[in-house]
DNA sequence: CAGAATCCGGTCAGATACTG
DNA sequence: CAGTATCTGACCGGATTCTG
């Protein structure tokens, strides 16, 4: 391996897988949905409502949707009366639980730190 | 350990340090700055500029702000004529390496997964 | 219960131009 | 080179109301 300059093109190379999964998370609320969904392993609207602090039904509608179409989500209908819904998260979506883990992790080390201070 | 229903304050316990990380890297840009200096170990306002790809000087010298602000950036003058400038990682930015790492894989397998389909 | 619809202000962020 | 200044449209997202 010889030794050379790095360049921004190839910089964009290893930026973009992180960009990609950015794209797909963004936002304020996603990340957090997922993790409550991992947390309880099906869940309604409104026990997602009441997990996540501060989101209104708009947003969280909205969100779902979204994840939905990325196949992070799933939306099971069950039809009793009146019908129920259930939210889970797909194997695809419970792949992104390092992503999880390592903000967690990031998140407990930090509160460690600041709380150190003050 | 006994069984018992998951309940909504519990679960925001668990989420808690999450909601602090996103808190700190929200947005669509400082992750992606990070990433780069991860990779320069040390980078000029222009290289990083080039780098990130589509980020305008008046955003790129925000984010640097607020990185700086939560001391995951460094930022060095040096006494040259006309003054050179240096952005550095910190020590606690380089802590943040595991969920730059995370995001970076699941990118990867994201795009095998969208390509393999196409 | 699980959302949809509407209204609306704020801020985000892009384009462009400029400075020491 | 390393930013600042200004202008502006877009859209994010909150509050509220309504529905099957």
């Amino acid at each position: 391996m010889e030794k050379r300059y790095k360049t921004p093109k190839e910089c964009l190379g290893k930026l973009m897988p992180v960009r990609d999964t950015l794209d797909i998370f963004q936002g304020k609320w996603k990340i957090q949905i997922i993790s409550v969904l991992m947390y309880y392993d099906e869940c309604s609207f409104k026990l997602l409502k009441e997990s996540v602090k501060g989101i209104t039904s708009k947003m969280l509608s909205k969100e779902l949707k979204e994840l939905e179409v990325n196949q992070l989500v799933e939306r099971e209908v069950i039809d009793t009366r009146p019908v129920t819904i259930r939210y889970r998260i797909t194997p695809y979506g419970e792949s992104s639980r390092d992503i999880i883990i390592a903000l967690y992790n990031w998140g407990v080390e930090h509160r460690k730190k600041i709380i150190g201070k003050e």
